[in-house]
DNA sequence: CATTTATATTCAACTTGTTGCATATGAGTG
DNA sequence: CACTCATATGCAACAAGTTGAATATAAATG
C-alpha cells in the first residue's frame, strides 16, 4: 500500500514516467523511499487502472515510447488523505545487528569485522550523497527556504542516523579487534 | 530467509517453542527483530521440514501441546554459515518521514503533529524498555559481563537511534506549530 | 455468568517486495 | 564487431510479510 501513497506523492510535484521515478528513488529521492523499477511499474499500472492516474504515452524516435503519469483529481484526494492519515512504522529488521548482538555465537569474528568495514564504506557514500544534496538546498535562494523546513528536517534526520551509525561502528571495531586479538587490546582493562 | 536465519540463532541459546519465540520477539528480543506468530510457525515448520531443526511434541494438561524445536548439526552449520556471511543491509522506507519531506503539501498540517505527539509516546515506551533491558544488563554480575559486549553494542545502538529520533521530533514539533498558528513564532526570524 | 486474557498451533488468502528474464534501439568503449 | 550502458517498459515466478480466522482449554475479571 505504501509504495503506491509514496508515487502518489512524487507525482505531486509534477507528471513523470516509471523509468524517472525509478531513476529518482536511486537518486535524491532515494534517502526516503527505495522500489524496484518492476515494483514501480506494477503499482504505477494499478493506480492507473484505479483511476487515480491518467496515463498518456509519448512516442519518441530511436527510444521505447514513454508513459507519462500525472495525478487526477481522485489521485490528489488519495494523496491528501495518505498525508493526514498516520501510517504505521516501519518495522526496522537488521541482520546485521541480529550478528553483532550474538557475536559471542561466532568462532571467527574477523568475517563480522569485514563486514563491518564493507558496511562503513556503504554507509559513507551514502553520508557523503546526503550532504550534497543538503549542500543543493543551501545553493537555492533565500526565497523559497521556506517551503524546504520540512524537507530539511528529513534530510536532517537521514544526516543525523548515518552519522550515528558511523559513530557507533568504530567502538563496534574496537570491540571486534580486541575480540579478535586481545594482545593488542588499547582499553585499559587488566584481564587477570 | 532472514527470519529462518534469526530462528536459527534464537535457538542458538536453547531449545524453544513458537509460541515462546514469538513472546520474545515482543519483549526483548523485539529491538532486534520482529515477526508475528504467524511467520514463526510457518519458518518453524520449513525450517524441520528442511531438517535443520528438529521437533519434540511436549503434551499438556489443560493447554495445548507444545512443539519444542531444537538445532540439529545441520542447522547449526547453517546458522554459522549466516553468521559469517555479509548479509543485505535492510531498506528502510518510512512513509512518516515522507510525509515530512512533503508537509508543505499539506493544506492542515495538525494531522501530521497530532501522527508526530503519538509516535513520540511509542518511540518512548520503546525506549524505557531499552533503558530497562541495559540496566538488567547492568545488574549481571561481573564474571559474565565480556561475553555481553557484543549484544551491550547492539543496544546501544537501539538507545542512540531511539533518542536522536525523540531528539529530531523536537525540531519537528516546533516547525509545525510555526506552520500551523505563525503567531506564536518563537524562532526569532522576522517576517517582512 | 459472560467476557476477556493467556496458552498453543495452524490454515488460507492476500499484499508487498525480489529475481530473472524479455523486448527494442542508439551511443559509446575496447 | 562484440560488449556494455542508457533508455523504456513489462511478465512470471518466487519469497517475505500481513490479515483474519479457526480450534481448544483454563484462569481471571467484571
Amino acid at each position: 500500500m505504501s509504495l503506491r501513497n509514496v508515487l502518489l506523492v512524487y507525482l505531486a510535484s509534477g507528471a513523470s514516467s516509471g523509468y524517472d521515478i525509478a531513476k529518482g528513488f536511486r537518486g535524491s529521492f532515494g534517502y526516503l523511499w527505495n522500489a524496484s523499477h518492476q515494483q514501480i511499474y506494477r503499482d504505477l499500472a494499478s493506480l492507473h487502472a484505479g483511476g487515480l492516474l491518467s496515463c498518456e504515452t509519448r512516442p519518441q524516435v530511436g527510444k521505447p515510447d514513454r508513459k507519462l503519469y500525472q495525478l487526477t483529481a481522485a489521485g490528489r484526494e488519495a494523496m491528501q488523505a495518505f498525508l493526514a492519515t498516520p501510517a504505521r512504522p516501519p518495522k526496522y529488521n537488521d541482520a546485521f545487528m541480529v550478528k553483532v548482538a550474538s557475536a559471542h555465537l561466532m568462532p571467527d569474528k574477523q568475517p563480522l569485522l569485514d563486514e563491518l568495514l564493507a558496511l562503513r564504506q556503504k554507509y559513507q557514500r551514502y553520508l557523503e550523497g546526503l550532504e550534497k544534496y543538503q549542500a543543493f538546498f543551501d545553493s537555492l535562494p533565500a526565497a523559497v527556504q521556506p517551503q524546504l523546513v520540512f524537507a530539511r528536517l528529513s534530510l536532517q534526520r537521514g544526516l543525523q542516523v548515518n552519522r550515528s551509525w558511523l559513530a557507533w561502528s568504530e567502538e563496534l571495531e574496537a570491540a571486534l579487534h580486541t575480540a579478535i586479538d586481545p594482545a593488542t587490546d588499547q582499553s585499559g582493562q587488566a584481564h587477570g
